[in-house]
DNA sequence: CAACGTATGGCACTCAGTTCCCTCTGTAAA
DNA sequence: TTTACAGAGGGAACTGAGTGCCATACGTTG
């Protein structure tokens, strides 16, 4: 709204990032995002041109400001996570950490989503920025998983399937307007991703490596049920 | 490479579509993706520049010229898929059918994904491609699922999964240089998918379509055995 | 005061993508 | 044959994002 904030009676200058980002978000929800140009968000924020690709890359990091930093969290993250905790929910937990971003502003993140949901160009940059987080979280899991066999598949599988969740449970607490608590919609639809993939599983969920703890088994169509029964009981119990 | 060809004696005119795609690539591959302007290509090509616009959207468009009718083959395999079959196996199934536009011209496919790995824009621009496969496939499962609890959540994490895995297969088999056997690197990452999302959930996979009498069966141990057999029952039934 | 690094503004340029309008060509009706 | 029409392609001019280059202003340190 103002360019300089009152603090302890003196005038601070509000950096100039700050300042484009919210003369940008609001030229954006005026006008929506294709009917501003850069200039009139710049003649807005009262600065040069050329100020504005010195703190954005392009016009539509104006959109995502706090991004870069929250990858950054991540990557904090993830290095300071011990090998002790299961990796799958370490990457959870990562994923949640983005999710506090969200949850600290509704009403920005609700209005930033609509925006997101109807502009074309947006939506295929906000693919770009989710892509980073899942490539880092793969990343993580395949080095947690170097011994493991397939074990850079399934670090792959995991973090799409983890950020899937999170995405899913993040835009139903969006698509409600931010009412309710976001931290449980993005829990719950982790939860089937740990219960699927952790390590900790029930017994519904293998362990490790499937390969051990697989049984194959070839039969002929015309074989005595019995005899088919018998040999998938011995398989199952000794392998 | 010429721009007619020799058809039953007579000269057939090449689709502008094509030449344009063709003239296209190959400056990619000689010059780079963001060296070569399509005033380039339209000069290349020896039409106007106009033409180009009308038979591509953007730049990134031409790399991959076949996509759109691959996506409207997609959706015919969705719509015609039998109600009776698993769920995740169609969705795999419906990602092989993709595979298969890759592996039909191998050489093209490799210079593409080099391409594509070192262009940042045309990594956004796949990834604006790719999802929306993922949608596709998320659609039809969380259609099939409509009765179940968390389907449209399930639908998302096993449509990103089928997606990932089936990068994984793909990539590896383009870093090989397009030797080997694309179809079987899909299979074997996709095959992580069907035993940990199938609806035999706890192991059991449907039986190999392709041989008459002989019926295989995965399980894991630890299944319950009325599963097991069930599966079984039902595998030497209708196989 | 001078010298220097940093932050910002301004200008001109490239290039993607769009708009509007033109020509050419083949076809069907009069 | 002439006319009318439709559809494919060509081309000039425009908008707007993003970049490169240089000038200017300000604060710091000598």
């Amino acid at each position: 709204m103002s360019e300089a904030r009152e603090v302890n009676g003196a005038q601070k200058k509000a950096p100039m990032r700050e300042v484009l980002a919210e003369a940008a978000f609001q030229l954006f929800l005026e006008r929506g995002f294709e009917r501003t140009t850069v200039d009139d968000i710049v003649a807005r924020a009262g600065v040069g041109r050329r100020s504005f690709f010195r703190y954005f890359p392009s016009k539509e990091d104006a959109v995502f400001p706090d991004h870069e930093s929250c990858l950054a969290d991540m990557t904090a993250f993830l290095e300071a996570a011990s090998d002790e905790s299961d990796a799958v929910d370490v990457v959870c937990d990562a994923a949640c950490l983005v999710l506090r971003v969200y949850s600290t502003n509704p009403e920005f993140s609700v209005q930033r989503y609509k925006l997101t949901r109807e502009v074309p160009g947006l939506r295929t940059y906000e693919l770009s920025v989710v892509r980073r987080y899942e490539r880092m979280l793969a990343g993580y899991l395949r080095q947690r998983w170097v011994e493991a066999t397939d074990g850079s598949l399934r670090a792959e599988v995991v973090a799409a399937s983890v950020v899937a969740a999170h995405n899913n449970g993040l835009r139903s607490w969006l698509r409600s307007g931010g009412e309710g608590d976001a931290e449980d919609a993005v829990d719950r639809a982790l939860r089937l991703v740990r219960r699927t993939w952790g390590e900790g599983g029930d017994g519904a969920a293998a362990p490790e490596p499937q390969q051990e703890d697989v049984v194959v088994m070839v039969a002929t169509k015309g074989a005595p049920m019995w005899r088919v029964i018998q040999r998938v009981e011995s398989a199952l119990r000794d392998g």
